[in-house]
Formats: C-alpha cells, structure tokens, sequence
DNA sequence: TGAATTTGACCGCC
DNA sequence: GGCGGTCAAATTCA
C-alpha cells in the first residue's frame, strides 16, 4: 500500500524537477518574454503540493490540474486495456513548449489523429516500466497554434499483478 | 546492428 | 459504428 504512494510521491517529485529544469532553460534563454513561467511555476508547486499529499493521505488532493474532473473521458481513459491498476492518477500540464526532459526517459510508442482536435496526440510511454514495474504514459497534443501550446497528460499508473 | 520512431491494424468502450 | 488507446511490424537513424 505505501508502495502506491510512495510511487505517487515520487512521480509528482520527478515531474516537478523536469519542469524546474524546463524553468531554468526558460531563464537561461531569457525566453521571459515571449514564454510565460508562471504555468511552470505553478506547475512545480503543485507537484510537491501532490507529492505531500501522497505521502500524508492515500487520497489525492483537489487540485486545479489534478485532472479527474477536468479530463474530458477519464472513465475511458482509465478503463482502457489498462488491467490490474490501481491508483490510477492523471495529471495535465498545458506548456508553451512540450517538455523536452521531465525527469522519466519516455518511448514514443503511438500517434493519433483526434476528431476534436486538429492536432495530432502523440503517446508516450515510460521507457524502464518493466523494471520499475510502472505504467506511467504520457499524451502530448498541441492544442493551439499560436502562440503554441502543448498539453501534457500524465497517467502514472502502477500495477498489482 | 541495435535502438527508437513511425504507422497501419486491432481492440474495447460508448 | 465511431472513436480513442495500444500493439507490433516496418522503417529510420546513429
């Protein structure tokens, strides 16, 4: 059981650490003006506010990406070919850029045109799952064009079996 | 030559 | 039947 959330805790940690990099890059560049950082900001600060509530509750707090009533078809999602998970999280994360390293190595393994999109979504997953014993995919769409915004939506899913 | 990516096909849910 | 998600063979690249 504190595997789980552990698991949960650590996910949320390594996501807060890629976009603090993302952040850095951002800065390095002197990107400010023309990329907005308060998304990452808060992005960072919600992974560690996830990552405490992991370690502190088996339940997920309610968050403002925390994704379970934003998602458009979680049941879908989450029911989909996906067996034996439990603690299945989703979470969402819309960057002017798509993250170029998020603290997981991930393997590009589907990409799909969407009906209600006019982008495509690319879909990742993590690259060591079999050893990490781990499910944890990502989708990328970019959902505008100008200025470009990509949504990112983590699934991080850890299974039983 | 091995690893990563691409892409068409298949599967299951609504 | 349509759609989204995943699989797996084919292809590309270092």
């Amino acid at each position: 059981m504190s595997s789980k959330i552990d698991h949960k805790a650590v996910a949320a940690l390594l996501h807060g650490q890629g976009c603090a990099n993302i952040l850095k890059t951002v800065l390095d560049n002197r990107e400010i003006s023309s990329v907005s950082t308060e998304p990452l900001i808060n992005t960072i600060l919600d992974s560690f506010s996830l990552a405490l509530s992991s370690l502190n509750s088996p339940n997920p707090p309610p968050h403002h990406q925390f994704s379970s009533q934003n998602m458009a078809r979680p049941q879908k999602s989450s029911k989909k070919k996906i067996c034996g998970i439990e603690g299945l999280d989703n979470y969402r994360d819309d960057s002017p850029s798509p993250p170029p390293d998020d603290g997981f190595t991930w393997r590009k393994y589907g990409q799909k045109t969407i009906k209600t999109s006019l982008y495509q979504r690319c879909y990742y997953r993590c690259a060591y799952a079999k050893d990490q014993n781990s499910n944890a995919t990502k989708r990328v769409q970019m959902i505008q064009d100008s200025p470009p915004v990509y949504r990112t939506t983590y699934l991080y899913g850890t299974t039983y079996m």
